[in-house]
Parts: C-alpha cells; structure tokens; sequence
DNA sequence: GAGACATATTGGTTTGACCAATTTACCATT
DNA sequence: AATGGTAAATTGGTCAAACCAATATGTCTC
C-alpha cells in the first residue's frame, strides 16, 4: 500500500488565533482537493475508512473528524455497512435553477449547445496540452468503456459511459471548473432528452458516427494535438447539434400528426 | 455528576437516503441549541472534552467529531492546550460550496481566472456579432455606471457596476448560460478577493488600466468587431490575473514581514 | 513584585476493540 | 432456471485507554 503523507505546514486555517495545524483538517482538505481535481466524482465511493486511513497515514478516528467535516458542508455522505459517498453539491449549485428552465424553454438548449460547444472544445484543448500519462490512462479506459457499450448497443451503460468519457477529457485539461461543468453540463442534457424524446432511438445510424467523432477526439488528445483535438470537439457538438435539431423536427412532425388525427376522429381525446 | 442522554430519535437528518442517526449529529445538534438559547455565550469556554463527554453520556471521539462539525462551520474555535471556545460571530457561513473551496484551495482561484478568460472572451466576442441596439444602449448605460463608480472611487458601487458591467455584455451575448455563469463567477470573485484580501487596495493605480480595459471591451463590442473584443476581455482577465498574483505576493510579504517583527521583538504577542 | 520554572490541565492523535447495518455469496426451494 | 432466504464478509458507528504537545496555572526564587 502506497503511504502518502498528507501535508501539514502551512494550511490556510483561516482562523484568527495562532493554531496548530489539525490533522483532520489536512485529510479534510486533501479529500476536497481529490474531489475537485475530479479523482472523487460526484456518486463514486470513497474507499472504505480502514484503507483511506492506511493510504494517507493517519489513525481512523482523524479521518472519521475530517469525513464529518465534509459530511457537515454536505460533501460526502456516509451510511452505517454501505460507505460513504461523494454528493454532487458542487455541480447542482450551479444548475439546480436550470434543471427546470430547460424543460420550459426549449431555446435554452441551443444556448446550451453552442455553450457547450465552447467548453468541450477549451477542454479537449487543454487536455491535448496538458494531460499526464494518468490521465491518458483513465482516457483509455473510459474509451474503451464507451465502445464496449456502444457495442452491446446498452443504452443505459452508453449514457453513463458518454458522461464518463467527457469527464475523463475535463479532467485531463486539469482544471476544475471545466471538469464539473462540463460534466453537469452533459449530464443535464442526458436527462433533459431522455424526459422529451424518449429514448432519442429515432436517430438510426448516428451510433457509429458518434463513435467515430469520440475516437477522434480521443486520439487527438493522446497525439496532444490542442487544435485538432477542439476541433474533433466542436464537430462532435456540432453533430449532436444537427442531429438532435433533426430529431426535434421529426418528433414535431409525428405529433402534429397525431394531433390531426385526434382532432379529426377523437377530439375528446386529450392524452 | 448529571447525565442528560442525547436525544437520538428523529434529528432532522436531511439526507434523502434511511438513515441511522449518528450521535456526533445529536451531540453536535445539542451544543448548537445550547449556543442558540444562550446558555453558552460567545466567547464562552466549553467544558474539557473528557467533562463534556462524560456530561453527555457519549465517548470522547464522539465528542470531538461533533466539535470539528461545529468548528467547520466556524461556530466553536479549538486551541490545543487551550481549550474550546464558541466563535462569536454566528452568522459568518457562506453556504455556497465553491465559495469556501476558493479560500481552501488557493490552486482553485488560477482555474477560476483561466475559465473566465474563455467565458468572458467569448462572450465579448458573441456580443460584439450579435448585440442588439437595445443591448448596445443597455452596455452604455452599465459602462457609463460604471465609469461614475470609478470615478467616485466607492468600493462598494464600483463592484456592483463592475458586475452589472459584465452582465450586460453576458446579455448581449445572447446565450443565457454565458450571461449568468459570468456574473456568477464574478461575483464569487469578488467576495473572494474582499473576504482575502480586505480591500484590495494593495493596489495603486490600477484603476485607470482596469477602466481602460473596460472602454476596451466596450469599445470593440460597440464597433462590432468579434475578435478585437475577444482580445480586449482576454486582456483585461489577464491583467487582474497578474495583478491578483502580485497583490497576493505583497500581502505574503507583508505577512512574514509582520512575522519577523513579531518573533523579534514581542514573541508573546500573540494577537 | 517580577521573572523563571515545575506542574496540572486540555486538546490532538493513535491503537485496538466491539457493535450494527449493509452488502454479497451461496444454497435450498419452487 | 428463477426465486427466496440465510450466513458470512464488509463497512461505518461507537467506545475505551493511553500517550503526546501546547497551554495555563501555581510556586518558587531573586
């Protein structure tokens, strides 16, 4: 087991007083940290306390005073057999206000997407520049995750797999803000066509070519070429953009459709 | 010695999931009232751990995480040797998550100044393709507010019109995620700088650069010139990037400086 | 009375143990 | 083969006792 010291000296305890360093406020911040970088998402698991306890180097009840400390600012969240989990406070701060709006206002999607178009390009950018070989790793392997999924043609495991993989990208760009954007980003926009278009199976051969604009993407960041990796980036969104516009205006047509038909036969009918 | 049991029933545990009342909850739950009603004052020294846990009828490791809940959320202050003490100003948490992650990962601020570069770029650069003549008159306005602030040198208007600024090229950018993610960022920011930094009057003719840069941006979006815009935003992130580092630096110094005098001539002051 | 030193107090940390809830694996029943 | 239940392993929750280090307090000396 690898021992990793936490560090001690010259924690920002924003205190007035002199204070000597708690080391439950180092494990404290040392989680936070992990969970900003990304290495802790919002649902994983934290190892179990026995083993976070060998791997940072400190007694178990210090860790248990730093994991309440996150526990109390709502950051984890721990049941007695199960373990303790990260919450996605971080993320819904954000985006609690607009979980709502999008289902209101459907042009809020198209901000969404060039938004998104923006992020996701910045972030496969920096990711080609800056990644480690940890990084390249996780890549790798939420990759071939994504295609195992898109095989087995599991829409489930795809959806989970397509944020994972995105995330994996905001994480290689290393910086946080990206990361859990565009990670809620996504993940907002997964819910909000799963409740207004059912199961968006409407798009027949797109399952390939999203395969194929998720391998471009991935090579470019692993040849660290910043300007194609943005660009495979930006046609990806662009894609999803055209393909979902396309899907909005069939999915239009077959309701006019049907209301047609209900108001010509059964206009009692309402739904 | 008197034995008052905790109260372990139905404490409003907000997690959504069943959960078994942990009795760090109820004890911390329980030194909260008694600081609400007032029988432990600010400034009041709680009883030792070892009394206060016997008190309680709980173990002291019990004891101890449910203090470190308290401390994290700046209610009680603990000195080794010393003893515990409750804070005395109550209402002092910011209950925004990413809000106490900027003071406690000061990495987090260099993220956050990066992603405005892209946000605030990019929204210069939209708003200058896309502004309106209502938005253009509304960008007069905040920038002629905001000139005023200056010009007064009132902190306090000058931050708000410094927002109001942004917001209103956010608006023109005509994508909605942009406009609020920019003023939210902004703000963050600056309740950041004030909470660290006091004033931020470290810095001395800033003042006239940074209304430059916003004639800058304003300028450019007026002209209608996308990439000059963009230029202009990014520059004027830059600067208060630079300038913030460097405010930064001098306060350290100042801090260390403080610390030499200190241990030089009054090492019993402590405060 | 002032300062220095010894002692007691008090929070900080660790070790080890046991309990209780949950999860997991396995097995018998249908 | 699917289902249901039971036993074992896992994991967070709690406790006890001990030692360390910083602080506070009392005492002693000059």
């Amino acid at each position: 087991m690898l021992v990793l010291p936490i560090e001690r000296f010259i924690l920002p305890t924003p205190q007035t007083k002199l204070q000597v360093p708690r080391i439950s406020d180092a494990v404290a911040s040392a989680l936070e940290r992990r969970i900003l970088e990304g290495s802790l998402k919002p649902g994983d698991r934290l190892p179990p306390e026995r083993e976070l306890s060998l791997e940072l180097g400190v007694s178990r009840p210090s860790l248990r005073e730093a994991i309440q400390k996150l526990a109390s600012k709502g950051m984890v969240q721990s049941r007695q057999g199960g373990g303790t989990y990260v919450t996605d406070r971080l993320e819904s701060s954000f985006f609690d206000p607009w979980q709502d709006m999008m289902g209101a206002h459907p042009n809020l999607r198209e901000d969404m997407l060039e938004f998104r178009r923006m992020l996701e390009g910045q972030a496969a950018e920096w990711a080609a520049e800056r990644a480690t070989e940890a990084d390249l790793t996780r890549l790798d392997q939420a990759f071939a995750t994504l295609a195992e999924a898109f095989a087995a043609d599991d829409l489930e495991r795809r959806s989970s797999a397509d944020i994972a993989f995105h995330q994996a990208v905001g994480e290689a760009s290393h910086n946080a803000l990206v990361g859990h954007l565009s990670a809620a980003l996504l993940r907002l926009m997964q819910d909000n066509i799963r409740l207004n278009l059912g199961e968006l199976k409407s798009i027949p051969a797109a399952g390939s070519l999203l395969m194929g604009q998720h391998a471009a993407i991935h090579a470019a960041i692993r040849e660290r070429k910043p300007q194609a990796a943005r660009a495979a980036a930006e046609t990806h969104i662009d894609f999803v953009r055209e393909t979902l516009a396309q899907s909005l205006r069939s999915a239009a047509r077959r309701e006019t459709a049907a209301r047609r038909l209900n108001t010509d036969f059964s206009p009692s009918t309402i739904s």
